[in-house]
DNA sequence: TGTACATCAGTGAACGCGCGTTCACTGATGTAC
DNA sequence: TGTACATCAGTGAACGCGCGTTCACTGATGTAC
């Protein structure tokens, strides 16, 4: 960190990235370019390529920070309560998944939805991996507890991940009926998780 | 229909319509052109503005496209056997929708995952809507038939769809495991609607 | 049946733009001695 | 403490490309009379 610009930057590869994060919130992935980024940090164009080696280096790299993110909220969520039964917890880091999507929406656009080619950066995989881990562990919880026998873990966990990444989805879309007399996407996380938690209750 | 190359093409459209599937089959959203669709359209590239206005108008278009299958698809599965338990028919409507992603990625990812402007598209809300009320009769079966006065048809409504669209979009993301010792998505689309299906019996 | 004319679909040249990538370079930093 | 040198981070000019859009145009079609 310099308190005035010099040759050397000092930060820039994270001061590329919150680019990265700002084009996308105004203009859309697709706007995203290696010069656009390095013009908002203040740097040449050909700066960025140091960092990242090209274009989808750069994303990956945004995206790999998203994964973190994510699975720190995840796993906030999950560690928020300990004495919370099994299933609340679960809601809550399905909860954490989707509001992360609405609160960092160029993160999320940029893991789901940006065409980026996952299996060509094993980084990135490892990262994704680590998120959906946080999910796997309440899931296995939640099994263990409520003695699942005819379930098994594999599709316990895509059914919550899909819950939880197509409401989010939706969302992010603008898909969901929005407005000002539609109910708030709380309203949604509520109505989805609730219903889910029949499965638990009554199985 | 010519037999041989006029000056007027006479199908256009549906020609350019047909490109663009191709170039988001080939090469992804992200390289979809005026120019590129008019090159293997056989026509000059300032034909396509002909017909769409622009590059957003020509996605739009395909977009509708998309959302009338999937309302025909959703629609052919929710009727198939009338006589099948409304929960059945449900899920058979959900798993429609996961098979449309897979099996018309382009319009799935041009109709969900292009960042196209939804809002601005009179004409595609009307159809989207069209595919959205396949579902929705069928939630209304469900609710009517199994008396689920605690649940509202809205939030019904967004947890199926939810299921739905993230096991679809998981799935052409990439993003379930897949591989030779993985199970192929039918697995998951039984799954997730197995389990759904707990709701309806134990309520 | 023929002719005139309006309409429509598609052409092709031209414009300006932003992009990714390459490459020889230079300024700054840190380390070995 | 000073000097030499390797390394690293960032520069800036240059390249070629594909793109969207505009616009005056032309070829084909259909309709009115």
């Amino acid at each position: 960190m310099q308190d005035s610009p010099t040759y050397h930057h000092g930060d820039l590869r994270n001061a590329l990235l919150a680019a990265v994060g700002d084009i996308v919130e105004e203009n859309g992935v697709a706007n995203v370019s290696l010069r656009e980024a390095a013009r908002r940090a203040g740097v040449s164009h050909s700066a960025p390529a140091h960092h990242f080696g090209d274009k989808e280096g750069m994303l990956a790299a945004f995206a790999e920070r998203g994964f973190d993110i994510l699975a720190g909220e995840m796993a906030a969520a999950r560690d928020a309560d300990p004495d919370a039964a099994v299933y609340n917890r679960l809601a809550a880091v399905g909860a954490a998944y989707v509001r992360f999507a609405i609160s960092r929406t160029p993160f999320f656009d940029v893991m789901f939805r940006s065409g980026i080619h996952k299996p060509s950066f094993e980084e990135l995989n490892n990262r994704a991996d680590g998120a959906l881990a946080v999910l796997i562990s309440v899931v296995d919880d939640l099994i263990s507890v409520g003695g699942y026998t005819k379930i098994d873990t594999r599709n316990m966990t895509v059914y919550f991940w899909s819950l939880a990444h197509g409401l989010a989805s939706l969302a992010v879309d603008g898909s969901l009926p929005s407005g000002p007399n539609e109910p708030p996407i709380e309203h949604y996380i509520a109505g989805v998780f609730g219903i889910s938690q029949h499965i638990l209750e009554n199985d």
